[in-house]
DNA sequence: GTCTATAGGAAGATAGAC
DNA sequence: GTCTATCTTCCTATAGAC
């Protein structure tokens, strides 16, 4: 094998434990499977990470500004409001119909993340920086807009948010139903009434 | 050790190894600490389940049915519509606080399901059952109040669903943050409102 | 039915030659 | 820096006494 510095190294045993543990899950992605999948031995990973915990924070910041930056791409401001919502969540899912298995994964971190001491704060990052996604939108649309909001931003953008997980992961798990179009379309007429003219705390009969 | 019948063993051991991974994650919980924690030997385990799959498909068949109740038991129809969504996820939300492990393990389980070659229908069953929960109360609310919904039922119903369990893993990963009331307060009027008054396919201009 | 004991293997991590 | 070989630990599952 040639001799490479220590950074490359890590950088690429951190992109063959990516696509392990999107192939193989994460519980049973194992050293020795990363260490095959990039071509090295065993010995080599423990050159450049001290321990898995070390590899696995290396996978979780990489793929998360991935993730978050696939979410900025798609979620760029353009002409006219409606077109932003829908055109940003046609480029998202997009995303998600072609590589279910990343998307797939970065739920699976989370989750390790949440369990693993000292970790918790990489998750709770990972859904701050989306947060932070939709609220730099947000900004960007209502200054170039004059958008009114009743509801302040920061909520508006969490709630946006935790709407595009969700709606991820049941089309992750249930798959692509024939119902799916149809939910897209729904969500992106929703999203666009509420961005717009939001919500009033309460309302009553029809 | 008190002789069981098999049936009441079995489910000894599924409560145990409920408790079990909601503490400890259910890639560290193994067929020995399961034992341990129902207070039998390692020996009793495998006497009533020929493999930890085995036992692991009845926890979340079991783990399934409780939480499909739990939304069951919140989204009950009540006096008028406005009441019923309120109401229903208060009911909800105030469970979600109350037991997060519980929560937690059901995003695990759905995910340790996908990646189990044969346990995908599991994890489907879960997703289903929720829409179903979902289909149901629409369906006793609109013979009761005469809704007209533009949207077939089974899509909001879907819909609803998928964007409840993202504000739950919402939750679950960034916690309490003073935000979380009003995000309950907007998706509360906001879910009533569309309901309602459902929405347009398209729509235009402020 | 329930136990102790153990088989059989795979995991993370390290030692030391090259 | 990279390798092979190995230590130690923990897992699932089984065998066989009581």
């Amino acid at each position: 094998m040639a001799r490479m510095p220590s950074a490359q190294r890590r950088r690429q045993l951190t992109e063959a434990a990516i696509r392990a543990m999107a192939r193989d899950g994460v519980p049973k992605t194992t050293t020795r499977s990363i260490a095959a999948e990039a071509g090295v031995s065993l010995s080599v990973f423990h050159y450049c990470f001290d321990s898995k915990q070390a590899l696995v924070e290396s996978v979780i910041t990489t793929l998360t500004d991935h993730s978050v930056s696939v979410v900025k791409d798609a979620l760029r401001p353009r002409a006219t409001l409606e077109e932003t919502v829908r055109a940003g969540f046609q480029a998202y899912w997009d995303h998600v119909r072609a590589h279910p298995d990343e998307h797939m994964l970065t739920y699976e971190l989370t989750q390790y993340a949440l369990r693993e001491p000292g970790f918790e704060q990489l998750a709770r990052r990972q859904y701050e920086m989306y947060g932070d996604a939709y609220t730099e939108l947000i900004e960007q649309l209502r200054s170039g807009m004059d958008l009114r909001l009743r509801v302040p931003v920061p909520v508006l953008a969490r709630y946006l948010a935790a709407m595009t997980d969700g709606l991820t992961l049941n089309y992750l798990v249930l798959g692509d139903a024939t119902a799916w179009t149809d939910i897209l379309d729904t969500v992106t007429a929703h999203i666009a009434g509420l961005v717009m003219a939001d919500v009033p705390a309460t309302r009553s009969g029809p």
